[in-house]
DNA sequence: TAGATTGTTAATCGATTAACAATC
DNA sequence: TAGATTGTTAATCGATTAACAATC
């Protein structure tokens, strides 16, 4: 991968982990680490993480490694941690309200902004100190804050609509829980998704593989 | 990739999208579909889905294409999800209680038997009909039931201990929602992970690309 | 039958691994 | 200095794409 080329997504999905285990080292006081030892913890080769840091920069020493501090904001800074990223959350349900109530938003870079929902319930009311608003106000809400990221945590009906109004109101990028696979028209709109079910049916088949095949203790039977 | 080699992860994490595409079209009333629509549809080459389908044998009709029905069942069946697969939750906090109350586990394959914690709040109590028992059983219960999988939603410093009950327990996979990276020293245990943060880190980087680096409107000044 | 589309092999492309000069 | 380890190019490996005979 020539430097300056265009990453590829093997590469962007590992940043985050280079990250996480940057910061779990730094926790631990590790000072240095080279490309050899990260590579073990991580299960990865160490041609591998220079080849991924080499699209980059440089961001080690010859003879010495890497410095975990400054590898770690070096990281956070290609991902653009620290970007004064906004998010916002669509859908207060039980999994809206769980990412709200637990999920460390700021030391990810993104700053919560607020919460929309329809239900009068909720609406007015605070989430772990977010203000949840009507639906109603979000293009009003969005116009007058710089919002980033809009979180779908919406009934799979509701998906689409909001999606294509978060798109028109001029959010970079969704961050979809629903199980929906939105279609977006505009190319500067990022889609990232997690799919819950895609996950469990990929350890599903794992766990399978190793199992005697459904139905067959009735082999022997046949034969 | 030759039939009966081994499968790939790519291969593996496309499989439950295909299933999840088909689920959509089979709602949608659709009744046959070519490679080269679902590629359409999905994003990839009509050439791909050939292959990966070849990798499990031959599910199509020459000049008429797959039928949607049969092609979502031997694909379910390749996940495993007749296997009558069994899960259990490890702690009933904000997000194990929503994945409980929203997740659809048995269109997955997976029956939901139990959910586990200390809290003395909810032992005794039953989430969306699913009955809660103190952590101090978890042995005792699988010794009782045979559990597939146990989901991971305790907060991160429990992770790594109720992930060794569950390992030494004997169930076969781990479906971790904790930040935490999960060791396990069993070559026959699978851990799949979701972690938030990598994703939304993720969308971090793939949002940023399109920005103004951050203090770039100073480079002015500089020339 | 003719047209369409698969199953499957071969070719290409891209990602990972290996190697090593540079240098701390 | 000698040893260690990076940055970077080259080699290898694996995944994707192309091609086409088989056949519905």
């Amino acid at each position: 991968m020539k430097r300056n080329a265009k990453v590829s997504t093997a590469v962007i999905r590992r940043l985050p982990r280079y990250y996480r285990h940057l910061s779990e080292l730094q926790r631990t006081g590790m000072v240095r680490i080279s490309s050899n030892a990260l590579g073990k913890s991580m299960g990865l080769t160490a041609s591998q993480i220079r080849q991924d840091l080499f699209c980059f920069g440089e961001f080690g020493q010859q003879g010495y490694g890497y410095k975990v501090d400054s590898l770690k904001e070096e990281i956070g800074e290609i991902l653009g941690i620290n970007r004064g990223h906004t998010l916002i959350v669509l859908g207060t349900g039980n999994l809206g309200r769980a990412i709200i109530q637990n999920f460390q938003f700021s030391s990810n870079g993104f700053h919560l902004l607020a919460a929309f929902d329809i239900n009068p319930g909720v609406v007015g009311t605070q989430i772990a100190g977010v203000p949840v608003y009507h639906a109603d106000e979000l293009e009003d809400f969005i116009a007058a804050h710089p919002v980033s990221v809009g979180m779908l945590t919406v009934p799979i009906m509701a998906a689409q609509t909001m999606c294509d109004r978060l798109v028109n109101a001029g959010v970079r990028g969704i961050w979809n829980f629903t199980n929906h696979e939105l279609a977006i028209r505009r190319e500067d709109v990022v889609v990232e998704s997690v799919h819950f079910s895609d996950s469990l049916l990929a350890l599903s088949y794992m766990i399978s593989q190793r199992e005697p095949a459904a139905g067959a203790e009735t082999e022997e039977e046949l034969e």
